[in-house]
RNA sequence: GGCCCCGUCGUCUAGUGGACCAGGACGCAGCCCUCUCAAGGCUGAGAUCGCGGGUUCGAAUCCCGCCGGGGCUACCA
C-alpha cells in the first residue's frame, strides 16, 4: 500500500479544545506509526465565521501538545481558483448544476416541506435547466450556486474504519451546495479537492461528518478519483454530557497548560477518550502511543471527559519527571525564583503535586518568611499558649547548640525534646511546622528545616514564640 | 419529521459464543504506613452487560423489535 497521509483540518473559528486536539492526535499517531505524513489544513472558506488569530492559537495548542505537522499548512482561501476549476469539471460532466433559486424561494420551499412533514431537501428545480441556458444566465451575472447532482437512486456504502459498514439510500441525500455565490467552495467541495490534491489516504475526522460522507464518496466518484479511507470519531462529551465542541466555553487546551498540566498528561488523557490499547496499561508516553495506536481499537460510542482522571494522570506524569526537569518547569511558574534554588527542594514536593501550579504554594516558605501566625494554629489541641511558647523557646535553644544540620542530625534531638516536654512528637512537629512555614500542610518538616538553613529556622522559631501574645499567656 | 450513529460499574474502559455469577483504572469508603498533606500498599462498596424476544447445549458477545441518548438535516465547518 502506498504511503499513509492524513491531516487535521480545523476551521479557524476559535481555539483548540480537547475534542479537536483528540482528532488531531489520532491523525498524528496513525501517521507516525505508519511512517506516513501528518498535515495541517486550514478550512477558512466561511468568511463570516473567521476569527482573527485563531489559526495561531490552534497551532500553538498543537505544538504545546507535541503534535507536529510535516508540511506547510494548506490554507483554503488561497485556493479559490482551483475549486472553481474543479466545479467547472463537474458542471461539464453533469455531476453538478447551477442553481438560481433565491434564498427567499428556498425558505418558502422548506416551510412548505415542514408543513407537509416532508424531509427538508432542495427540490431540484434547477437541475433540469438546460446547460446552455444556465451558463448564459450565469455569464449574464445572475447570482447562482453550484449544486451536486446526487444520483436519484441506488445505494452508497461507506466502509468506515470505526463505525463499520454504513449504507445510505441515494434518494435520501440532498443536492447540497458545492460552490457558493460568493465564489467560495463549501466544505464538501474543498474537502474532496484538497484531500485529493494532498494525496490524503485516511480521513480521520469527527463523526458529525458521517451523514455527509456518502456525498463525499459520490464526489470522489464524480471526479474519478480514488477516495480515501474514512474513520469517523465519536464525540467527546463534557461533564454535562453535552458535546465538547458545542458546549459553551469548551476549554482551550492552552488553558490546561496555564493551569499547570503537563502536555504529556493531556495527550495521554485525550488518547484514552474513545481509545484504549486493549490492555490494562493506562500511562503511556507519546512514543508508546505511536507504537500501540490502532484505528480498529477506537470505540464507536461517545466518551465523556473525566477531568478528575486528568488530575490523577498529571500527578503520575509529574512523579515520573526527572527532578531537574520538574524544577525547570516549576521555575517557569515562579517568577524571581532561580532554578538552582528550586533544584534541592523540588524532590520534597514531587510526589505531592497534582499540577505544576500547586508547587509555588507548597514551596513559598523556602523563599519568604511566613506573613504572621495566629497563636491558634501554633498551639496544639489540648495545650495552652504558655507551654507552647515555652516549647518553642526550648526548641530554639536546643537547635542553636546543635552542631550538625542534616535531617538526620535534627530528627532525634527534636524527638528527644518532645519526650522531655511530655509532648507527643506529632504535636511538637505541628507547632514547629506552623512556626517555620506558616501553614499546616507542608512538605516533610525535618527535611524542610534542613534545606531552609539554621539561621532562618532559628529566626522563625523565635518570631513564632514571640508572636504568642502575653495576653494569651 | 427524515437520514445516520451509539447504548458494559458515577466516569474511562477490557471483553468479538464457553476460562465472565463480567476484569482494570479514576473517583468514593476503610485499614496499613506516617511529623502534616500527599504518594505507596491492602481491602471494600459499585454493572441483573439499555429493555423484550429469539438462535444456541451455552450470549455482554449473533438476529429481530422496542426504548433511551446523540449527530446531521445552511450559499457553517
Amino acid at each position: 500500500m502506498s504511503q499513509v497521509r492524513d491531516r487535521y483540518a480545523p476551521s479557524p473559528t476559535g481555539a483548540l479544545h480537547l475534542g479537536g486536539a483528540r482528532t488531531a492526535l489520532f491523525n498524528y499517531l496513525f501517521a507516525r506509526q505508519q511512517q506516513g505524513a501528518f498535515l495541517l489544513r486550514i478550512e477558512d472558506t466561511d468568511r463570516a465565521r473567521l476569527k482573527e488569530g485563531s489559526q495561531a492559537l490552534i497551532e500553538d495548542g498543537l505544538q504545546w501538545l507535541g503534535i507536529t505537522w510535516d508540511e506547510i499548512p494548506l490554507v483554503q482561501s488561497t485556493r479559490k481558483m482551483i475549486y472553481q476549476e474543479a466545479a467547472e469539471l463537474l458542471l461539464g460532466s453533469g455531476a453538478a448544476y447551477r442553481c438560481f433559486c433565491t434564498p427567499e424561494r428556498l425558505n418558502e420551499m422548506r416551510a412548505e416541506q415542514r408543513a407537509r412533514k416532508e424531509p427538508e431537501r432542495y427540490d431540484r428545480r434547477c437541475r433540469s435547466l438546460p446547460r446552455q441556458e444556465a451558463e448564459r444566465r450565469a455569464a449574464g451575472g445572475e447570482r447562482n450556486v453550484i449544486r451536486q447532482a446526487i444520483p436519484l437512486d441506488g445505494v452508497t456504502t461507506l466502509q468506515d474504519l470505526v463505525m463499520g459498514i454504513v449504507s445510505f439510500q441515494n434518494a435520501t441525500l440532498d443536492d447540497h451546495v458545492l460552490m457558493k455565490s460568493d465564489g467560495f467552495p463549501t466544505y464538501h467541495l474543498a474537502f474532496a479537492v484538497d484531500d485529493h490534491a494532498s494525496r490524503i489516504s485516511h480521513v480521520i475526522r469527527g463523526d458529525g461528518w458521517l451523514p455527509s460522507a456518502p456525498k463525499h464518496l459520490l464526489l470522489f466518484k464524480a471526479f474519478n478519483w480514488e477516495p480515501p479511507a474514512f474513520a469517523h470519531l465519536p464525540l467527546v462529551l463534557g461533564a454535562d454530557k453535552k458535546p465538547l465542541a458545542k458546549r459553551h466555553g469548551a476549554k482551550d487546551v492552552l488553558e490546561y497548560r496555564d493551569a499547570g498540566y503537563l502536555p504529556e498528561a493531556v495527550v495521554n488523557f485525550i488518547a484514552f477518550l474513545g481509545w484504549s490499547p486493549g490492555t490494562t496499561e493506562d500511562i503511556l508516553t507519546m512514543e508508546q502511543l505511536v507504537e500501540k495506536f490502532s484505528i480498529e481499537k477506537i470505540q464507536p460510542s461517545p466518551a465523556m471527559a473525566n477531568l478528575e482522571r486528568l488530575d490523577w494522570l498529571n500527578g503520575q506524569f509529574i512523579r515520573r519527571l526527572a527532578p531537574a526537569d520538574l524544577a525547570r518547569r516549576i521555575a517557569e511558574r515562579m517568577p524571581g525564583v532561580p532554578v538552582e534554588e528550586l533544584l534541592p527542594v523540588v524532590p520534597l514536593v514531587q510526589e505531592r503535586l497534582r499540577t505544576l501550579n500547586e508547587a509555588s504554594d507548597m514551596l513559598a516558605f523556602f523563599f519568604k518568611d511566613p506573613e504572621g501566625y495566629g497563636s491558634q494554629a501554633l498551639v496544639p489541641k489540648g495545650r495552652d499558649a504558655a507551654s507552647t511558647r515555652e516549647a518553642l523557646n526550648q526548641v530554639g535553644t536546643m537547635l542553636e547548640r546543635l552542631s550538625g544540620w542534616s535531617a538526620e542530625a535534627l530528627e532525634s534531638p527534636l524527638r528527644g525534646l518532645a519526650d522531655q516536654l511530655g509532648w507527643p512528637a506529632r504535636d511538637l512537629f505541628m507547632t514547629l511546622r506552623v512556626a517555620i512555614t506558616g501553614r499546616t500542610v507542608t512538605p516533610p518538616l525535618i527535611e524542610s528545616m534542613s534545606h531552609l538553613g539554621k539561621q532562618r529556622v532559628l529566626d522563625r522559631v523565635k518570631r513564632a514564640g514571640d508572636s504568642i501574645a502575653p495576653t494569651d499567656v
